[in-house]
DNA sequence: GTCTATAGATTGATAGAC
DNA sequence: GTCTATCAATCTATAGAC
């Protein structure tokens, strides 16, 4: 039972420093202090740091995956049922929706969520690969039930078109609902909910502009 | 003249390996390898790392900004002669053009192009003041053009959407003309020009799209 | 201006006592 | 499982000869 507390302190230390400083950026010595456990405790518990950031970003996405297959799974069956192609504002929100509100989810997400908005733009590959390696089945999935959806836009532009949706996301992902310029002259930041459905017209009106 | 050429070669090293390695992991042994340079020589030009960090990105990032202020500024001016509102596009068109086709302007380019990309996501402060600072004045003109362009638009709806182009631009440079996910059942993806014509359409659409 | 040599601090990982 | 102590390798920065 000690042992399993010690792992999710370390776990938990870990995502929020490997987030707000970056991986890279995050000494052994830091987390474990912050974790309030022994130095030794994580090549024990994890084997070394790199194995750790793996266990890290494990514990949320694949749970998050889930979510997001199996809401992208039931819009492409309920169109089948229909005998109609899966409308893409439905498909667009089984993906954006879950993972923004991921944030507020549990205690600790929203450092998850800082932390996987900024991996696709990691200059280190061991943690811009770890990610990848997660996020790819459901980008998959998206990507073949949009293709139906749009069947009037060829495969090169709508990958082109969903790669800007990630690249949005990742955006609102790594910054939070705050401002990334954030001077007084600007008003202030939209709040969460606000944020997501403004997300949604804004990725759908960019996805069926004409090609 | 071996004064500038030092400085310039430690310059070109930075660029390169500050985008394609990152920042802290780039060790000034590395660079001052890379380079064909002294160690010592990086304290002895700039004083430190992180002002070697200012100034590759003072190098290329203010007149990148010179050029865009003058598109954008022209655009403004050439509406306000007509006494109409500038287009959005046309606004859209000067902030992004530029900034895109900066990576094939000289060699290196497209490193700097990644290094910047990648710096709005960064952890570290350093990185990402430096090139916020930098950065802003521009997007302010940006905003100002577009809050006459589309008037019907909220400030804070507004300031959303320039955010997801943002982020949809950050995530374009960070990824260069590459697929982030390479995968061989995914179509290839664009090149430049077509590249750049597709995010206008994609961020114009989104930009326009009814409140 | 360029170099060698090194100070001084920090890192990930591990050996071995308990 | 947890701890202390430490290794070996790294880092930025600088002093001082040339």
């Amino acid at each position: 039972m000690a042992q399993l507390d010690t792992k999710n302190r370390i776990l938990n230390g870990a995502e929020q420093l490997f987030a707000r400083e970056g991986f890279r950026n995050t000494s052994l010595r830091a987390l474990t202090r912050l974790a309030e456990v022994n130095l030794a405790a994580v090549n024990y518990h994890f084997g070394s740091k790199d194995a750790l950031l793996q266990a890290v970003i494990e514990r949320r996405l694949l749970p998050l995956n889930e979510i997001r297959a199996k809401k992208i799974e039931t819009v492409i069956e309920q169109a089948r049922q229909r005998g109609t192609a899966p409308g893409a504002d439905d498909l667009l929100r089984a993906f954006i929706e879950p993972t923004l509100e991921f944030r507020n989810s549990s205690p600790g997400a929203d450092d998850f969520i800082l932390l996987i908005g900024r991996s696709l733009s990691e200059p280190d590959a061991t943690v811009r690969n770890c990610f990848l390696k997660l996020v790819l089945p459901a980008v998959h999935l998206l990507f073949a039930g949009l293709r139906e959806a749009l069947p009037q836009l060829s495969s090169a532009v709508l990958l082109t078109r969903l790669q800007f949706i990630i690249g949005t996301m990742s955006h609102v992902m790594s910054m939070g609902t705050l401002s990334p310029l954030n001077d007084p002259t600007f008003p202030q930041p939209l709040e969460q909910q606000a944020l997501i459905d403004q997300l949604m017209k804004y990725a759908l009106a960019g996805l069926e502009a004409p090609e």
